[in-house]
DNA sequence: TAGGTGACGCGGT
DNA sequence: CACCGCGCCACCT
């Protein structure tokens, strides 16, 4: 369960308008080899709340998530709401749209999640 | 308890 | 670019 909640974390943090991947996610958590639990752990919480989980997109910048959505389609829309490009082969540029987190950005994240206990 | 299943990732050819 | 294979691990049967 804690990691599902570090999860929730970590998506809410991806600024509007980027995207980041399952694997970057994982190593945010401090779990570099759960990339696959990461989509679980969001495919868990969608009828859940506010967590922008289409901003998240597998290491090639594929929408590979789109299927757990309410319309296939839907993933793709909430990004060009966002003003992200999606190609009709549902996929993003990651150079251009990619979030950009360093080492910084994880020790943050290893202090909160420290601080509340998840 | 054992095995199948993924919203994954990386390296090789 | 296109496959392919293998490693990975929490969750179900």
């Amino acid at each position: 369960m804690d990691f599902y909640n570090r999860v929730g974390v970590i998506c809410r943090q991806i600024p509007y308008g980027k995207v980041a991947t399952y694997g970057q996610i994982a190593l945010l958590c401090q779990k570099p080899r759960n990339a696959r639990q990461v989509g679980y752990a969001l495919n868990q919480k969608v009828d859940g709340e506010d967590i922008p989980a289409h901003r998240v997109v597998n290491h090639q910048g594929y929408l590979s998530g789109a299927g757990a959505f309410e319309h296939l389609d839907l993933q793709k829309k909430l990004l060009e709401g966002e003003a992200v490009e999606v190609s009709q082969e549902q996929r993003v540029d990651l150079k251009k749209y990619g979030w950009k987190t360093s080492l910084e950005d994880a020790y943050d994240f290893q202090r909160i999640f420290e601080e509340n206990k998840i």
